[in-house]
DNA sequence: AGATAAACGAGACGGTACGTCAGGTCTTCGC
DNA sequence: GCGAAGACCTGACGTACCGTCTCGTTTATCT
């Protein structure tokens, strides 16, 4: 057996890296946003807070970290060589992804932290946002290529029609996402694209 | 002269109020939301953190007290008597209320906030967004009247589908949210109500 | 029953203050200079570290606190119209001052600390050294006066005699201080003062 | 040139040795007892934390280190077949030695840490202080061997009477201690010994 | 000429305490 | 009785060092 790491001389801890991310992610599904601090990971992940500062610096940073993964993960959009049925499932799998995962609840306390802090916004938005947009381009793209799509179809507007609404109920009103709601996006899209 | 006021027999001091919410919505605007404290609001209105906290039960309480009156009179639609104008100039003036204003700018806050705390979510949702959709649905309400869009029109869906790409680009993209866009969205719905 | 001082308009809660001080002296006591902190002082008193903040600048201002007091009280020379009796007395008591009572461990470990803090080392010259040298002098002024010593006589130097091995014994070697060395310093001054 | 020593087979490295004892010593001169931290003594020695760790035991333990050399060489009394000669100029170095010698600053910041902890008090007294008290008894045996002081001389009573006043100004009273002042007391020892 | 093993630098680790900040509560006193 | 003032406890902040630990390198000595 390994023993515990504490230190070496090429880099980070990665156990400890791993028990920071858990930790984080735990303690907001539990207790939410407003109830994390730094300290509360650092005694959760067993781990000293200068060892969080030392790689992350804040909790929003930590976050961002628990993040990365997940996103491009969940949110790649399927291929069925069908427009319908891929803006549909790409639209039912982000509403499931905004309102039943963890991952989920992790963005949307950080776009809410977000409309606090500018810098936060920037980098959600250069770092993971701008790769998100490129994913939910990708079915419409190949819509276009097929010929389902008119050439000079606005692909930005597009993804602002099929996914505001969606976001307008997360972020928002709270109202529930069913598929019929996001099926009914893609049927208005499809009718007027 | 009367001398500043420091409290009396009969009931609140309506300039200790007033000195609050200007402080609060001040601070808001020059620091953002993150650096506004209940200390720093008391210093600023020239009032004791006690009294603050006599009438208001944190910062945020404070915030929703000065939205209250500003949506009402921003954010109630025009009646032009024509379906297309209505939605277009009252989509115009909701972007310029969520981009452009003060009041915009704590209603955002709010909306972030309450991506953490779930009581302010739901105080949102009951004492505010359910008004604003109520006043949402007048221009399409009185469409229906006219006979300008069928009479079983999903008038919630519709909302959902002219707002969720505005709030889509205010809250998460950044994007501005010029008037030729917002018009764009009443085409599309226009197209295919 | 009084309810426990929560704060007031008009200074200080004096509750709080002797917590602080009693703590303080208690834990020194206990435990040594060495292992007394701030947070501990503070959970010992049930107070809050931003109490003692607020009052005292750090462990060494609150310890000077403690010694007021009790320096004047235990250290001013009796005064029996005898030279010897007089000396031999004072002497004794500031031996027993400096090696056995909780006032003198507070000393010790302040004079130790002024060691390393040029600032302790000031404050201590000019608040507490100054008075009690000036305490010291008594015996030996009354001594001048009533012709038991020359009237040229230094008295500062006197005072360096009789005192010094004693602090010798107190702080360097830490041999015991018995009155009969005491005494042998007293009968080596008056020999040759 | 021999490029950097990076350990060996058989024994320690003695340039990491006196870097970490000129480091520390420099370090106590510059900002002081209270500011010196292995860490920076390492970091000044170029040398690292583990090393300092494994050949000393804390920073007191290293100050121990440059003090032992310096008290023999410095303040070995010298021999003028001359009591009051053998005093005074003994006395005087120990003068110099305690207010203006780098070494007298490690041997001040000692006796002030050892008033916090009992154990380098200890260690102190069996390892410097006692090999300190026989380089003082020396001029005095001189003396009674010669049939300078009677044979019943009470020596060590005799060492606290002279250099108990010295260090009462050096620890405590900060005063200066000028050959004068150094002589009278041995002027008033040798009147009544 | 290797192989070995001690000492080295670097630096990450779990901790303790620091001194500061804001939160929310409580008490006094002036108007 | 309201409001200003401000002291209070609580709890988290981000920092400085502590003393421990591993790692990969260097180098004197022993095969």
């Amino acid at each position: 057996m390994p023993a515990l790491h504490h230190g070496n001389r090429h880099g980070r801890s990665e156990q400890a890296r791993r028990s920071v991310l858990e930790a984080a992610d735990d303690l907001l599904a539990e207790r939410g946003f407003a109830a994390l601090t730094v300290e509360g990971i650092a005694a959760r992940a067993g781990v000293s807070k200068q060892t969080i500062y030392r790689w992350w610096s804040s909790k929003v940073d930590i976050l961002l970290d628990t993040l990365a993964d997940d996103m491009a993960q969940m949110l790649t959009p399927p291929d069925y060589r069908d427009l319908r049925r891929d803006l549909s499932e790409h639209l039912h799998r982000v509403a499931r992804f905004l309102t039943e995962s963890d991952a989920g609840a992790v963005y949307r306390a950080l776009v809410g932290q977000a409309q606090h802090d500018p810098a936060l916004a920037a980098r959600l938005r250069t770092d993971y946002l701008s790769e998100q947009r490129a994913r939910d381009r990708l079915p419409l793209l190949r819509g276009i290529e097929r010929g389902d799509l008119p050439a000079g179809t606005d692909v930005d507007v597009a993804i602002d029609r099929l996914f505001g609404p969606l976001y307008l109920r997360v972020l928002v009103t709270g109202e529930p996402v069913p598929r019929a709601f996001t099926d009914r996006l893609v049927d208005a899209y499809l009718a007027a694209p």
